[in-house]
DNA sequence: GTCATCACG
DNA sequence: GACGTACGTGATGACC
């Protein structure tokens, strides 16, 4: 068929996808001679993937296009171009080669030609099959190519599965496609080494070429721009500038030796294709493709050679497809016990639990997986009841085909307490919760989302959908296709069974997956250590700390909420008076137009939804002339703690214990610091004395007394040790007031002649300094001027040397290594570390920060995990954690017993894995409230 | 769903 | 040399 009307051509950028396959994959070699093919495997798992894909799909056309040799027309121009790219992996460019051959193997047309890019050759070939009337999709995600859409020419980024139109080309930048080349030319581009204008960016060439219409245009008319810095770049820069678009515009018309005849879709020779696979020895991707063409697979013999070390994985895991029609729906005791039977013989098993909900205090189990060997996962349907809603018998009445309950637990409860099996989970404090309320007991096991916060933190997040796309490249099926969303959402137990095995089963599989991907890499990447004591054990800690909860008093908050109200809509008559008509006050930006707009304050500053901006900081500024902003900002304060605290709280009241039960995210701070959700308990007010009243809600059990732990300034000791400054180490050796000897040794003033505004701002110093100080960041918390601020930072630097080369140690050691460390060997990530512009500062103060507060979060860790043992023989339990602080409820009997335990816990909870050259103090407080205890 | 705001360490 | 900045979180209401 000739390629016009009708037809749709595909256009792959091959390059990208090798590159993405090494990237994604650990370094896989051939068993009988140790050739790297990682990237080849996960090349041709792409191009399977594809092939899938689009079997019954309108695609007449397709080519995989590749880069040719390293020298182009654009080199010829400008001899930096791609000048700074770091040289092609060692073990990649053997590869290189062989992904051609593969592209072959499956009948795909694959294209390069000397002295050009992949990206000309695309552009060239779109621009043909536009021209004869068909329609073009690029599977790329390359900006580059940006400037090609349109006319019947779209993207498809692959990665995302999303399709870019000339809209998303809009929204990426700033203009349409046929401009994307000017903006490209102006904003340059790091990493193909394009100059453009120094100083601009996507943003600002965007709103210029808008307001100009073209680059010629505005070059030409450069001199009518405001800006006195931008005009005269563009002036001087002109040459720099044009050529610079020569460089990121594309060539359409490359002398290419063939046509878009050529290209048509073929279907693969078996012989050919499974030859080349079998010779790559790629097993699993060979018998899949055998299977699905219904022909014996070739036979790969195994030639490791004698005395060779085998190579961890011949062939990447992700190479078993996903095939959901094939997981097996268990219905009674017979099939089940073949599972279990199975688990014993491996030793470990990964289960996932179902449930009617999220909150783990509440739901009822619906079912439970198990997968033992990758691509193969039963579902254990328990409790699924019929959908049809009204029937007055058969609603409720559960579904036949289903083991009894109790009968299942019974058989699966000796495998999951088993010392000898290990079970694997994802989010294992979830399960481990709802097994322990059906009274099974798990232990051991692994949890695959620890493991990646172990080795990731920073990276990219660890739920179980992200990790499935990264690192086993599948989709998982979305629970809301099951559940819908919304208001007409159902619960698992409606949805029917056969189902629910292929999404269940699928979430057991992919753990197993992950578990096999994660567990050499832990050793690898040194972070064993790591998981194994400070995430692992955490885990059944947090559970149990979730369980207990604490007792909240519905009646003091009810109380308080009515005292908020009144008192609101008191200030509100006020505030609508003093504004002279009625607004509402919650929205900032009706009372930013109210101050700003009508009564014409000064300082009003316009955020990026063009909105005036409205924080505490600039309302107090002005409160010190009017009474309108201070009576905004009373009523935000009640307005915070109605709505946030004492209404929500009660809504948290769990009905069965009285009690409030918060919910531990162990990965959800990149520096190991834990996150408290539904509700947040680390953010209960204390800083205010209205706001510290809610705390007196938060009470003991009768006969008990709530006893609070903390440690005193555990980031400070902690900078002191690791940046080695004597004079601070000295002075909480001393258990001087740190604050007070800070300002003393920087200003020069006697400790007995310190005033308390002098210590504040050593304080803020203090602080500063373990955020990564800035002048501005400084200047504005003090209220100083900048200058002031600056002079401060340097008196700083020079009575404690040491912190500016912990500071530039630490920004050098995260340039070189992508991530920054703790004491106790936990990684953060710092992927931005290299960036330049405004985020650079960002990741700069944030690598500063977090080896300082990541410590202080493993030492908390440490503490917390020795916890349970310490306080085993004492009527206590452990409720909370707010970063520096440990909460428990103690009969009142044994409270001095308590804090003997848990302080020797705490106070040495760096020991023996570190000697902190600094003593860590922990205060202690007791109470019948959290007020009263903190 | 995103933004602005504000609660905590 | 300009630009925008204190570090780390979560919940809420307004608004689209």
């Amino acid at each position: 068929m000739a390629f016009g009307k009708g037809c749709h051509l595909h256009l792959i950028d091959g390059s990208a996808y090798i590159f993405r396959a090494y990237h994604a994959l650990p370094p896989l070699t051939r068993k009988s001679d140790g050739l790297p093919v990682g990237a080849v495997s996960g090349f041709c798992n792409m191009l399977q993937r594809y092939v899938d894909e689009n079997v019954d799909s309108d695609v007449t056309h397709v080519a995989v296009i590749f880069d040719k040799g390293s020298h182009t027309f654009r080199n010829d121009l400008y001899d930096q171009y791609k000048a700074n790219r770091d040289e092609m992996p060692e073990d990649l460019r053997p590869q290189i080669p062989l992904t051609r051959r593969a592209t072959e193997a499956f009948n795909i047309a694959c294209k390069e030609m000397e002295g050009y890019e992949a990206d000309d050759i695309i552009a060239t070939l779109a621009c043909q099959a536009r021209a004869a009337g068909g329609r073009v999709t690029i599977l790329s995600s390359d900006k580059d190519l940006m400037q090609l859409v349109g006319d019947g020419v779209e993207m498809l980024d692959p990665m995302k599965n999303r399709t870019i139109d000339s809209e998303g080309v809009e929204e990426k930048f700033g203009v349409g496609p046929d401009r994307v080349v000017d903006v490209q030319a102006l904003a340059g581009d790091s990493v193909d080494n394009v100059p453009g204008a120094p100083g601009i960016g996507i943003k600002t060439a965007a709103l210029l070429i808008n307001e100009f219409g073209s680059l010629e245009e505005l070059l030409d008319r450069a001199e009518e721009i405001k800006q006195p810095k931008r005009r005269q770049t563009l002036i001087e820069k002109r040459d720099q500038i044009e050529l610079s678009k020569k460089l990121v515009q594309l060539d359409c018309e490359t002398p290419i030796d063939f046509t878009l005849d050529d290209l048509e879709v073929r279907d693969a020779e078996p012989d050919v294709l499974l030859g080349f696979l079998a010779e790559m020895e790629f097993r699993t991707i060979t018998k899949r493709i055998a299977d699905k063409l219904d022909i014996e697979p070739p036979v790969i013999e195994d030639k490791t050679p004698e005395g060779a070390n085998p190579p961890e994985q011949e062939d990447g895991p992700e190479a078993l497809p996903f095939e959901p029609e094939k997981y097996e729906t268990v219905r009674d005791a017979q099939a089940l016990q073949a599972w279990i039977d199975r688990a014993y013989e491996r030793g470990y098993v990964a289960v996932d639990t179902e449930t009617t909900g999220l909150d783990d205090m509440v739901v009822d189990l619906v079912g439970i997986c198990l997968s033992v060997d990758p691509g193969k996962a039963c579902y254990v349907p328990l409790a699924h009841v019929s959908d049809e809603g009204g029937d007055l018998f058969g609603s409720d009445a559960k579904l036949d085909g289903q083991m009894d309950m109790d009968r299942c637990l019974e058989m699966l409860k000796p495998l999951l307490e088993d010392d000898g099996v290990l079970k694997i989970f994802q989010n294992a404090k979830y399960d481990c919760k709802i097994f322990a309320r059906y009274g099974v007991t798990v232990a051991p096991f692994d949890d695959t989302m620890l493991m990646s916060y172990a080795l990731n933190a920073g990276l990219h997040g660890h739920g179980m959908d992200a990790l499935s796309e990264r690192y086993l490249s599948h989709n998982p099926i979305e629970i809301k296709t099951l559940l819908g969303t919304g208001k007409s959402a159902k619960t698992f137990d409606k949805v029917p069974i056969d189902e629910a095995t292929k999404y269940a089963a699928e979430d057991a599989d992919i753990t197993l997956r992950l578990w096999q991907v994660f567990k050499p890499q832990l050793h690898r990447k040194q972070v064993t250590t790591v998981y194994e004591t400070l995430e692992r054990p955490l885990s059944p800690v947090l559970a149990q700390m979730e369980r207990n909860g604490i007792k909240v008093d519905r009646n003091t908050l009810s109380q308080m909420s009515n005292a908020f109200a009144q008192k609101m809509a008191g200030l509100e008559s006020e505030i609508h008076e003093l504004a002279g008509e009625e607004f509402n006050v919650g929205s900032p930006a009706q009372v930013g137009e109210i101050l700003f707009g009508k009564m014409g304050l000064e300082g009003g500053k316009r955020g990026k939804t063009g909105k005036y901006s409205t924080p505490a900081d600039v309302l107090e500024d002005l409160a010190t002339e009017h009474d309108l902003p201070a009576r905004i900002l009373d009523w935000r304060q009640l307005s915070k703690l109605k709505s946030t605290y004492t209404d929500a709280l009660q809504t948290h009241i769990n009905a069965e214990t009285g009690r409030v039960h918060t919910s531990y995210v162990q990965t959800g701070a990149n520096t190991g610091r834990l996150a408290s959700t539904d509700p947040n308990l680390q953010n209960i007010p204390v800083r205010t004395e209205e706001g510290r009243r809610i705390r007196e809600a938060f009470v003991a059990e009768k006969g008990n007394v709530l006893v609070s732990l903390d440690y005193s300034q555990i980031e400070l000791r902690i900078l002191a040790h690791v940046a080695e400054i004597d004079a601070l180490k000295q002075a909480f050796r001393e258990g001087q007031d740190i604050h007070a000897a800070t300002a003393s040794e920087m200003f020069g003033v006697p400790l007995d002649e310190m005033t308390p505004d002098v210590r504040r701002q050593a304080k803020a110093i203090n602080f500063g300094v373990i955020y990564g100080i800035s002048a501005f960041g400084l200047a504005r918390n003090l209220r100083i001027p900048r200058e002031e601020a600056k002079g401060f930072i340097d008196r700083y630097f020079e009575r404690f040397p040491g912190i500016r080369t912990y500071m530039d140690d630490t920004v050098d050691f995260a340039k070189e290594h992508k991530f920054v460390q703790t004491l106790f060997g936990r990684k953060i990530h710092t992927p931005e570390i290299n960036a330049k512009g405004p985020g650079a500062g960002f990741a700069k103060r944030a690598a500063i920060n977090a080896p300082i507060q990541g410590t202080a979060a493993d030492v908390i860790r440490r503490a917390m995990v020795r916890m349970p043992d310490a306080i085993a023989n004492l009527p206590a339990r452990m409720l909370l954690q707010v970063h520096d602080e440990l909460l428990f409820e103690v009969d009142a009997s044994a409270v001095e017993d308590l804090i003997g335990a848990a302080r020797e816990v705490m106070e040495n909870a760096a020991d023996p894995a570190v000697k902190i050259d600094v003593p860590l103090v922990v205060d202690a407080g007791q109470g019948d409230t959290w007020a009263e205890a903190h």
